[in-house]
DNA sequence: TGAACATATGAACAAATGCTCATATATGGA
DNA sequence: TCCATATATGAGCATTTGTTCATATGTTCA
């Protein structure tokens, strides 16, 4: 049932909606570079502002900041502001979800 | 209960395997690209050659073949050969599930 | 075996990407 | 206001990536 509804989904797509697979892969793409994935799974863990996952996962604050740009333009994470840092954490569950696909099919 | 393992499977990650992170944002690079996914949804609605493939989505045959090529590199389809044609099919069914689940948030 | 069809592949090129370095902006406290 | 801390951003650079074009490999059938 719900395989069928997948499929014709899908199957919509490619026939009207060429665009809509620009917006997949653009999804995709975002995930498709470590250091973002990185701080995507730290952000699951809980909120942290950009020093803190910068020494958290040794990447330089620059590097961090610049894929948080990302992350925050494409409506992953939200911001708040706590003083002279600002916090970051995911906008919502759907983060947790893809990155569980990915992983359960790492696992195998 | 699930979310409990998700995120224990994660901080384990995190800390201890960096590896991992590469696999998954390389796993995630297959899908970063609208052809490929085009590709992948094609098969999601049944096996087909290369031919087939390449005028259903009114990519060049030669594109295709070397997206092919990254796809079955990666495990994700399989061959099998029927006369002259190649035909190409799914290897499992988390090219579907992934597929689903970044549709999901795109559809929001 | 030779022609036609189907697929694969290598080289070349343009575009996209992620990092670093330097610097700008913003906040809090002395 | 001045300084230290925190974050953001632009330019430059090296690397990766996807496509095209030409051609090679492989299969069927006459």
């Amino acid at each position: 049932m719900e395989q069928e509804n997948s499929i014709s989904r899908i199957q919509n797509a490619i026939t009207r909606n060429s665009q809509l697979f620009e917006q997949l892969a653009d999804l995709y793409k975002i995930f498709a570079d470590s250091s973002r994935v990185k701080i995507l799974c730290a952000l699951t863990q809980s909120e942290m502002c950009v020093s803190e996952i910068s020494e958290f996962l040794s990447i330089t604050q620059s590097a961090v900041s610049h894929q948080l740009r990302i992350l925050k333009t494409s409506n992953l994470v939200k911001t708040r502001r706590a003083g002279k840092s600002i916090i970051y954490s995911l906008t919502d569950d759907h983060v947790r979800t893809i990155i569980d696909c990915g992983m359960d099919h790492i696992v195998e």
